[in-house]
DNA sequence: CTGTGATCTTAACCATTTCTTAACCGTTTG
DNA sequence: CAAACGGTTAAGAAATGGTTAAGATCACAG
């Protein structure tokens, strides 16, 4: 899986820089924002795992933007923060806050929990996916069709795993690419082609039925019966 | 639809049964629970809209039980609640707190906030436009006119998507234009006139009416019954 | 460290869908 | 009326999807 995204927002050039090597040395995978309103521009293109955020920003403060950040993770980085303004940030939506100067290792361990928390969460939900005939145990990393096990690839896992727990939803070519290559820069659609196809093969060769509809020039979706 | 259903749980009878009726009255379903351990066996059945815990119980305490409603609000209500350990909660899940006594209006109106917010949050990644007998699905990309549904291309898609985004209002051949062809440096406008033709005919087989009007020299708009 | 097999990526090919363009005609505007 | 616009149709151009095969890359055992 590709590293988690996690945007810094801190329009202090010096703090950021300090964050985006430390968090890139851990493997993350870092997105740099200077206001609250490149924070809102960024949304609307893509969403991160976590947000770093700065209260203090030019264009909308840290506070205003805190509330469009809902369902992400957001763990607030501030100068200045009394108990009682604590409390009306995690009212206000944040995960968690530390106060400058922070502690390298404390920031990270608490960006680790709350990576743990939705895993934990993601987890809870569920342990196998299904699809009419299809079976995948997320555990045991094991899919079956019709009782066979089917032997997959990391990526052809991935991505049935992916449309598995959208079974209604179209998923976009690029999210497909995103989920998939770890490394790969910019992955070619011709790559994900082939993918498809081999997926596609392997469960026909159990079931003789095609589960995966390509929806033109948007994705993919499991096909309705 | 049914009401949401909102959980109590306190082994004070006294209040409880206070709650139960004020929230019974402003037409919630309400569910009792006495211990920590009861709410970890309700929630291997059901799942609530929102609970009300309090921290003082027997068996488990809600600070235990707190992490185990991940995902569900939950709006503490205790009597001594200090500054720190309102962080701690907000921290360890709760969505809200409420000191004792409370006062019922001032709780009613927390609920109230709480079920805002998770409606906001579902409007957020809402995922469906109406207009008239036109339903338009964004994750399942799919369109439906009178229960049928209708396969469109995808820059069709994109036009409709645009118009019914914004039903009264009329859309630019411009803007249409720029947000079809992105990468088409200077996309004609006797393309778009084919598109929303094809689009016209496509609605129209299902429906027999035209939902798309020109507006001279402009754009396009939905059509007003 | 090296070889081997599995896996991934890329490129080429073809079938199909979709887009663009141009032509034609009726309607609106000035 | 003439010019511009809107609507429809048809045909060629372009893009996309599916498949296959070959080289590149990775993982791992020896």
């Amino acid at each position: 899986m590709a590293g988690k995204q996690i945007w810094i927002v801190d329009d202090d050039i010096y703090i950021g820089d300090l964050l985006e090597e430390l968090l890139t040395r851990e493997g993350y995978q870092v997105c740099r924002a200077y206001s609250g309103t490149e924070v809102l521009l960024l949304l609307s293109n893509t969403k991160p795992d976590l947000v770093l955020l700065d209260l203090m920003l030019p264009g909308r403060s840290g506070e205003e933007v805190l509330p469009k950040l809902v369902g992400i993770p957001v763990i607030v980085i501030s100068a200045k923060i009394d108990t009682d303004s604590k409390v009306d940030l995690l009212l206000g939506g944040a995960a968690d806050y530390v106060t400058k100067p922070f502690d390298s290792k404390e920031l990270l361990a608490r960006i680790a929990v709350q990576f743990r928390k939705i895993e934990a969460r993601e987890k809870e939900n569920s342990t196998s996916l299904v699809f009419e005939e299809i079976t995948m145990d997320l555990e045991k990393h094991q899919v079956m069709v019709y009782g066979d096990s089917v032997k997959l690839t990391r990526t052809e896992y991935a991505i049935l795993k992916l449309l598995m727990q959208n079974p209604t939803q179209v998923i976009t070519k690029s999210v497909l690419l995103d989920r998939i290559s770890e490394d790969t820069p910019d992955c070619l659609e011709s790559s994900l082609k082939v993918h498809v196809s081999n997926l596609r093969k392997k469960l026909r060769e159990s079931s003789g039925k095609d589960y995966i509809e390509a929806v033109w020039g948007i994705g993919f979706k499991m096909a309705n019966a």
